[in-house]
This record gives structure tokens, C-alpha cells and sequence, in this order.
RNA sequence: GGGGUCGUAGGGUAGCUUGGUCCAUCCUACGGGCUUUGGGAGCCUGGGACCCCGGUUCAAAUCCGGGCGACCCCA
């Protein structure tokens, strides 16, 4: 039995024994993504990129009811430019690739390849921008990006190139921003319960935590399995620091100058990260219906004798399901029903449908729901009505699991030796006023390597650290 | 950033301690053929590997130095 797993198809450890190694295993044999010569540079195979353009077809559509176009800004940046916001400098110098050469000839100005586009993209707005006509301009881009990290990487989690969304946003108005802003992190919440059937937490970050250059962030971040916090996109207010950086200024209503108030906000491959973690099992991938690319795989099991029949059956079953969802039929000869089986549940697909001799001749068929790893037979005349619950059911399932969880792993402390314990332990997230001194939090970090992930709320209580007064509630976690 | 483990075919491994028996073991995957198909089929047959650079030596997968990469733990 066990040796089966070692061959390329199969999962040969167990995510609750070693989830680091489960991890890199379903990534790799579900044909996700794999290593390539340049460390932390990924390939995304055909699978995970599937599973990419699902997040990308779903957030277009969003962005487009929100009146946010999609444009492409190049990947290099001139060092001038990259360098005029001081702070965004500071935040993201130390892990910039440079272009310096082109050929034989040394550059005259390095050219930063982008760590994220607001330089870029904002030194051009303040051309496009002259009046309040102009505004409020709403930008996306998918691109990639490069962050030379020095820390070990991993497949979607930390690589030093990825795939992301950033969108960016221009308002006449500090309000109309900040409801930019709100919007967008809405938008992913929605996204992560609705598409990836994830449920995440959601607020402000600490200053310590904020993107470099913003006035502040917030953020959606999940909590994984083994109790790290993933960030799963975020939505800064740049308040005017870039627009007084870049000369993004507007002649307003009442014909005064005025820096324009500014937003961005990004989600990245990682989500797909995010996804194998919090739903994968010892059997590989489970995919969510709403980003599964395929959501229904048939398997026709047939004879010497009944190959033409099974198939037509099959067939026919293809048919009355492709319109409504995204369905495979895998009439492969090559490869036994049994392999079929083991396959598509390591790639995680939601549904199967088994079609052999028995159901072609009762005119039923057999379906297996991923989540559960039930079987139920189900006739020919009810197929689509259960095909269509089971998929409703199966991704309410995935979410109604990963909201328990984080439910269950986000844990109240009494003191400070509690708090240690629970992250040492791995027991969870933990839950604890804050006094608002970054001493406390660098404490905090010190004795436990856990980081401030949101603030959680507003309220009296006494600082977890100091015993101080304090009024913000912060979750805690080590983070990816 | 610090510490540890490791790198042999597409994947998993044996060999490394004590250099020669290794034009490198086995399983799996892959090509061809026959046959099979209700949970990873079988038989026959074929092709495929010592991470890179340098050193020691008559001789290096094995020893030494450097590099690159992966994984784990800690910060």
C-alpha cells in the first residue's frame, strides 16, 4: 500500500506528520508548479495557472463594476524615479533586482526591475492628471513582480518573482479614498470566501506593519494549518505622500491646486498558496468548486466488449453538464480507471462521475464528491439537479471547515505567559490588547517571532506586554 | 541573519564510512510490443543519472576546497 505513494502520483507523507514536505508534495505531483534554475523563481504549470486565471476572470469582473480599467506599465524603473517617495525607498531597496548592463555597455542610470508599480505608474498619472475631470482614475495591472528575497523561499508562499494584480487609484477626496480603499479590501474578502472558500480575518495593520510609503493598510490575512498567518492581499491608503512625491496635482471644483489622495491595493499567486494549505488533504489538492478549472471529471470504465457503449453514455452525460459547468471527459486509453481516480483527486477536482457497464445499462451513474470522498448513485433524470447541489454543497463545506478553524484557532489570552505558550506550542493565533508602543511589539516578536497581523477591534483592556492601558486588539500570529 | 540536514535518471533510492569490484543498484515513471480496464494492471523489451568548478591521486559518485540549489529549526 504505502509504496504506492512514492511513485509520482500520490502524496507520500501526511499533512498532519510533516505539513512542510505534504506541502512541497501536492505542489509538485498535482502539477501546480515546479523549481526552477534561479532560486525562488517558479514555474507555474498548466494546473496552477489554471487555477490563476479562475482569480483573475473572477476579480476582472469585480473590477469592472468598480469602474477599474486594466492598463500594463513597464517592468523596468529608472532609479530616479524609484527613489523619490522616502519611505517607499526605504521599505523596498533591500530586496530590488537591477538592471545595470544592456549587452557589452554599462547603463547610464540603473534600472530597477519592479518591486510593485507605484513609482512607475504615479510619475505618469502626473501627467495624465490635470483637472478633477480627470478623476477619480482607476488603474489595474497584472504583472509580475520581483522582490529579491534573502530568506529561504517556497513554491507560491515567498518567491523572488511572482504573479499579482496591483491596482491603483486616484480621488479628488481623502473620503472617497478611503472608501476606495474599504471597497477593494471588501472585494477580497469576498473573493476568499466566495471563490476560494476561505475565511479570513480582516482590519488594519499595525504602523510597524504597513506598506512602506502608506498612511496606513489594511489587509485580509488567513491562519494555515500549522497556525502561521498568511497575508492574502491588501489595501493600502497612500493618503497624498505619493501624489506629493510625484506631482500628481488637480485643479479642484473650486479651481484650487490640490494633491490628489491616492490607493493601492494588490492579491498574488500566494493566494494559491493559501488554497492547497487550508483545503488539501492526504490525498492531494481539494479545489473549491468556484476556482476549480475543471469541476467535473468523468471516468468511463469499459469492457472489450461495451467501450462503444460506455462511451456514448459517457458522452452524452458530457453533454448535458458542459454548458452549465466546466467538465472533462477522460476517455484516456492509457491509463486505467483506477489511476483516473488516484489523478484527479491529487489535482483536487470537486466532482467525478464513474460510467461503466452497470450504469450505462440502468441509465444512472456514480458520483464521488472530493471533499468528503463519499460516493452516491444518482439516476440519469436527477443528474444536473445533484450535479448543482453537490457543487453548492461541497464549496459551503470547504468554507463553513475554514471558518471553524479560524474560528477555533484564534485564541483570548490572560497573560503574557499564555501568549508565549500558545505560539510556541503552535496551539494558535492569539488575541490581546495592545498598548500602541512598538516596544511591546517588538517584545513580543523577540520572545516568540510572532507579529502583529491586524488590529482586531477597539475596546478597554490592559497591554498583554506592559500591563499599560490599552485600547487596540491585536491578533498575533508568526507569519509566512 | 544564525544553526542543521541534504544533492546519484522525471520521482524515490543503493553505493560514500574504508577511493579500484560502478561503462553505478533497485522500485517507479517513460518508449515499443502483446494484453488488460469497477480504486494506482501484467509480461517481454528498450532508453535514461553521480548538481557545478577546481584540487588530491595511477585511479573520485566516494576524499578536500569553493560555488549553486533544496529542505528543516531558530531569529
Amino acid at each position: 500500500m504505502e509504496d504506492k505513494r512514492k511513485k509520482d502520483l500520490g502524496v507520500a507523507v501526511k499533512k498532519n506528520e510533516d505539513f512542510s514536505e505534504w506541502y512541497v508534495q501536492v505542489v509538485t505531483r498535482a502539477g501546480l508548479a515546479d523549481y526552477s534554475p534561479v532560486k525562488g523563481c517558479m514555474i507555474i504549470k498548466p494546473w496552477g495557472y489554471a487555477i490563476w486565471e479562475k482569480i483573475q476572470q473572477y476579480l476582472n469582473k469585480k473590477f469592472k463594476e468598480k469602474g477599474v480599467s486594466n492598463a500594463y506599465f513597464p517592468l523596468l524603473i529608472p532609479k530616479s524615479i524609484l527613489e523619490k517617495e522616502q519611505e517607499h525607498v526605504e521599505g523596498f531597496v533591500p530586496e530590488v533586482a537591477w538592471v545595470t548592463r544592456g549587452g557589452e555597455k554599462e547603463l547610464e542610470e540603473p534600472l530597477a526591475v519592479r518591486p510593485t508599480s507605484e513609482t512607475i505608474m504615479y510619475a505618469t498619472f502626473s501627467k495624465w492628471i490635470r483637472s478633477h475631470r480627470d478623476l477619480p482614475l482607476k488603474i489595474n495591472q497584472w504583472a509580475n513582480v520581483v522582490r529579491w528575497e534573502t530568506k529561504s523561499t517556497k513554491l507560491f508562499l515567498r518567491t523572488r518573482e511572482f504573479l499579482w494584480q496591483e491596482g491603483h487609484t486616484v480621488h479628488e477626496t481623502k473620503e472617497e479614498a478611503e472608501v476606495m480603499v474599504k471597497e477593494m479590501l471588501d472585494t477580497y474578502e469576498e473573493m476568499a470566501k466566495d471563490l476560494l472558500a476561505i475565511a479570513v480575518i480582516k482590519g488594519k495593520k499595525t504602523d510597524s506593519e504597513k506598506f512602506a510609503g502608506a498612511d496606513y493598510t489594511t489587509t485580509i490575512e488567513g491562519i494555515m494549518p500549522d497556525m502561521k498567518a498568511l497575508q492574502m492581499g491588501t489595501s493600502h491608503m497612500l493618503g497624498q505622500n505619493f501624489a506629493k512625491a510625484y506631482d500628481i496635482k488637480f485643479l479642484s471644483r473650486d479651481e484650487k491646486e490640490q494633491y490628489a489622495w491616492q490607493t493601492s491595493w494588490g492579491v498574488s499567486t500566494r493566494l494559491i498558496g493559501a488554497l492547497i494549505m487550508v483545503h488539501g488533504d492526504d490525498y492531494g489538492l481539494v479545489l473549491p468548486p468556484a476556482v476549480a478549472p475543471v469541476q467535473v471529471v468523468i471516468v468511463p470504465i469499459w469492457f472489450k466488449n461495451n467501450k462503444e457503449e460506455v462511451l456514448q453514455y459517457a458522452k452524452e452525460i458530457e453533454s448535458l453538464l458542459k454548458d452549465k459547468y466546466e467538465v472533462l471527459l477522460d476517455d484516456r486509453d492509457s491509463h486505467t480507471p483506477g489511476y483516473k481516480f488516484n489523478e484527479w483527486e491529487l489535482k483536487g477536482v470537486p466532482l467525478r462521475i464513474e460510467i461503466g457497464g452497470r450504469e450505462a445499462e440502468s441509465k444512472t451513474s456514480v458520483v464521488f464528491r472530493r471533499d468528503t470522498r463519499e460516493k452516491v448513485t444518482v439516476s440519469l433524470d436527477k443528474l444536473q439537479e445533484i450535479i448543482a447541489s453537490l457543487l453548492t454543497d461541497i464549496q459551503h463545506n470547504l468554507y463553513q471547515k475554514s471558518k471553524q478553524f479560524l474560528e477555533n484557532s484564534i485564541k483570548e489570552v490572560k497573560d503574557y505567559e499564555e501568549l508565549k505558550e500558545i505560539i510556541s506550542l503552535k496551539k494558535g493565533a492569539v488575541k490581546a490588547y495592545w498598548c500602541g508602543e512598538e516596544e511591546c511589539e517588538e517584545r513580543i516578536k523577540e520572545d516568540t517571532g510572532a507579529t502583529p497581523r491586524i488590529i482586531a477591534g477597539k475596546g478597554k483592556g490592559k497591554c498583554v506586554v506592559c500591563g499599560q492601558d490599552a485600547t487596540k486588539i491585536i491578533i498575533y500570529a508568526k507569519a509566512y
